[in-house]
DNA sequence: ACCCGGACTTGCTTACAGCATA
DNA sequence: TATGCTGTAAGCAAGTCCGGGT
């Protein structure tokens, strides 16, 4: 691998700064801090912060980089992938720094366990508060603001949304090829007939539940034995029926009344349906929050009559109870519903995935991911969103575009209607899509994550992340080499790529005004960190605070190198907590170095191989050759949730685990009881058997088998104990998902012996047929 | 060189089926 | 037989990244 380094001038453009706050251009901040550095730095020479050409590189204190892993509190897995013996990173010699983050998962005043996450613990606001010790200017006047409610100036962004918005109104439909190509009308033939060999499965006689289900599944061909070969093109045939579209709106019954102002008013059905959706959600969180009704209230308005519109001008005056109360009777009848409804319900929902749940690409049967249209509803936007409570429209076939093959059986639209456009694109893999009216963005109806077209591609990210596995010492060499550069971009680059890397944060695009204000790496702003030169024994000590994806707070106490520190400190200098710590990079920037080094690398490359090495680097470590089943599946569990600490993959308390917990406390302490009973039989059966006859000593043997029993059982309970309380706020699934070659896994299950199945459950298994296929169990990531 | 939208992946929550248990 | 629990799938929001147009 060629590894090209960019030493650029300085660029001459200065990036424009925030009108109110004219600053300083960024070289001087350098020089300034530079002569600064000069006098200050007297005794440690070990970290100038050069500008000369040759980097002081002699007494670095090259410290190896840890991945941070530790886990919270009760489990004590100390981790390090990046530990010098295991020879990533042989050429750094020293170091003992063992360090130790505590990924401190919201532990404030325990009050908010049952939020949905987002809504937790709205990250200490004042993360950015006095007292950072290395004292820039003092001028943090925001500190008071919610971090949601900080806005950066950009004005720009408001008109460009303006434009977004017009588009959207005024391409209005424009027909298009709606009418059956009749032209390749052979091939049609053909290729049906095909189609028709691949696709009947063997009709499995109904053999009751799970059996059953097995045998429907659709077919597996090995398409990871075939010869790949991309061009872009992604399929060649592709044949659907089309998604399926929301029920329509059933009126409320008349008994169902809205008051307003005390008043009963009878709604236009128009008004009735969103009111009803408002209805719906009133004991929810999300009806107590400013914006969520303001959002709402406008988009309700907006679809009332005259009437409506002059009646009804306060939300406060609004009373949703009946509907509230009737929509909870009705799903509770729905719950109370007799055998047979439900079973007849089940069928037709068969029936319907028979049809509409599967498509035909090239050649073969493939399940659909969502074959059914979003329904209409309030927008539900993640932490603070300035967009929840909208009303997300209803879907019609001209909102829809279909993709599929030419000479296929083009989907129906519903009798009346037209589709937005039939195309037939074959170097995208959606199967019809539309724009959501919300946010303005496409939305795709495609195939589900066992099917080859997303198999392969998950194939390929793991094959990719392995890649990186061979010039990763390299690239942290040179990373670690930029935090010298003389070059502000660079030093900021190397930085970023370090936290990447080492924290597996998130690339951090930017993101519009309208959306949640969350973060990434490249977005971090000041006050999303706070430097300690000490804290708690700890040297050169970052903690980072900000809200992540899904506005999921991100807490780390980092020990970093001292050279990170100090460029730390100079990208804060002389910037306000809003202002970003990178200044001089964005994610276009990082990726296109990034791709620079190696093919295909971009800033989520490193998440990935960082999980997967990890959950390697733990099970080798983890796994003890002659454990019980039940203590190798949770030494894997203990892995994956390393992995999970890793990429900060949270979930909130489940509900009423708490009871859970206590009942399976009991069982435990019954179980304890009983095993001191049959140690006393035991010991009484022992003693007869000793003078007694064959029989004795049979009862006693059997007594023994029982005590040995019921030990195992406690063993297994108790394990499942610390397993689940271990697991109450990390998610597994996505990084089992999403992050964790499975090939990694497979070969674990063989090479110990573990069912698959007790990793993988079907659909995982599904997903992953291909890694279960292909990895043996000398396999290494 | 940047902006923007399109395409696709990632991530959390909710609803529900199916099972064990009382 | 009703009830409660648990694991799974569905749902959909929110990221990443790329490429085409200007």
């Amino acid at each position: 691998m060629k590894i090209l380094r960019l030493y650029m001038k300085e660029d001459s453009k200065v990036k424009p700064t925030p009108a109110e706050e004219p600053k300083v251009n960024k070289k001087e901040i350098i020089e300034i801090n530079l002569k600064e550095e000069a006098n200050l730095s007297t005794d440690d020479d070990d970290d100038k912060l050069v500008i000369k050409d040759e980097p002081s590189s002699q007494d670095e204190a090259d410290e190896p980089i840890q991945a941070d892993v530790s886990a919270a509190s009760s489990c004590d897995y100390n981790l390090s992938h990046f530990k010098k013996n295991e020879s990533v990173f042989s050429e750094n010699e020293e170091s003992e720094s063992q360090t130790e983050i505590k990924v401190e998962v919201k532990e404030e005043e325990d009050s908010d366990e049952d939020m949905p996450l987002c809504n937790r613990s709205k990250l200490s606001a004042r993360v950015s508060s006095n007292k950072r010790k290395l004292e820039d200017d003092d001028d943090e006047e925001d500190d008071d603001i919610p971090l949601a409610a900080r806005k950066k100036p950009k004005i720009e962004k408001k008109i460009k949304k303006e434009k977004k918005k017009k588009r959207s109104f005024d391409d209005e439909e424009e027909e298009e090829d709606f009418k059956p190509e009749k032209k390749p009308k052979v091939k049609k033939e053909k290729d049906k007939k095909k189609i028709k060999k691949e696709v009947s499965q063997p009709e499995s006689p109904v053999k009751g539940g799970r059996k059953k289900k097995e045998e429907e599944e659709v077919e597996v061909w090995k398409w990871w034995e075939e010869e790949k070969k991309d061009e872009g093109v992604k399929w060649k045939f592709l044949e659907h029926k089309g998604p399926v579209f929301a029920p329509p709106y059933e009126p409320l019954p008349k008994s169902v009344k809205f008051k307003y102002n005390g008043k009963v008013v009878e709604l236009s059905p128009e008004a009735e349906e969103v009111a009803g959706f408002y209805g719906k959600m009133l004991d929810h969180d999300y009806t107590t929050k400013d914006v969520f009704n303001k959002n709402f209230f406008k988009d309700w308005r907006k679809v009332m009559n005259e009437e409506e519109r002059e009646l009804i001008t306060d939300l406060q005056k609004c009373d949703f109870n009946q509907m509230n109360a009737y929509y909870k009777e009705v799903s509770e009848k729905n719950k109370n519903r007799s055998k047979e409804e439900k079973k007849e319900l089940k069928e037709k929902n068969e029936a319907l995935i028979k049809e509409y749940g599967f498509c035909i690409i090239d050649g073969h049967k493939e399940k659909i991911g969502n074959f059914r249209l979003e329904p209409p509803g309030l927008f539900r936007g993640r932490g603070e969103h300035p967009k929840m409570g909208k009303l997300k429209k209803r879907l019609n076939a001209e909102d829809i575009i279909i993709n599929c093959s030419q000479d296929s059986n083009i989907p129906k639209p519903p009798s009346g209607h037209k589709w937005k456009e039939v195309r037939h694109s074959n170097t995208v893999t959606w199967l019809a899509s539309w724009t959501e009216n919300v946010q303005n963005q496409v939305k795709y109806i495609m195939l589900n994550p066992s099917s080859k077209l997303k198999g392969e591609k998950d194939w390929q990210k793991y094959e990719n992340a392995r890649r990186l596995h061979k010039c990763i010492n390299k690239i942290r060499d040179d990373y670690q080499k930029d935090w010298k550069s003389k070059e502000m971009k660079i030093r900021q680059r190397a930085v970023a790529m370090y936290f990447i890397d080492k924290l597996a944060l998130r690339a951090g695009n930017e993101k519009d005004e309208d959306q949640a204000d969350t973060v990434g790496c490249c977005s971090l702003r000041v006050e999303h960190i706070e430097l300690h030169e000490k804290k708690d024994d700890k040297e050169y000590v970052v903690v980072f605070d900000f809200l992540g994806k899904d506005s999921i707070r991100y807490y780390n106490e980092v020990p970093v190198e001292k050279r990170v520190f100090k460029n730390l400190t100079l990208f804060m200098e002389n910037k306000k907590g809003g202002d970003d710590l990178f200044d001089r990079l964005n994610t276009m920037i990082l990726n296109k170095h990034l791709s620079d080094l190696m093919p295909n690398l971009t800033a989520k490359v490193f998440r990935t191989y960082n999980a997967s090495w990890t959950l390697q680097q733990q099970l080798d470590k983890l796994t003890n050759e002659d454990d019980s089943e039940a203590e190798k599946i949770l030494s894997y569990n203990r892995a994956n949730r390393a992995v999970a600490i890793l990429c900060n993959h949270q979930r909130s308390v489940p509900k009423g685990h708490e009871k859970s917990m206590e009942k399976l406390k009991e069982k435990i302490d019954s179980k304890r009881d009983a095993i001191k009973d049959a140690e006393r039989q035991v010991k009484d059966a022992v003693r007869e058997a000793k003078h007694g006859s064959v029989k004795e000593k049979f009862v006693a043997d059997k007594k023994k088998k029982l005590l040995q029993r019921l030990k195992e059982q406690l063993a297994k309970l108790e394990i499942q104990e610390t397993d689940r309380d271990e697991n109450k706020t990390i998610a597994l699934g996505t990084s089992k998902l999403n992050y964790l070659d499975p090939r990694i896994s497979v070969a674990w299950c063989k090479k110990y012996d573990v069912p698959i199945e007790k990793i993988y459950n079907k659909t995982q298994r599904d997903k992953f047929r291909w890694a279960i296929d292909m990895a043996g169990p000398e396999y290494r990531f």
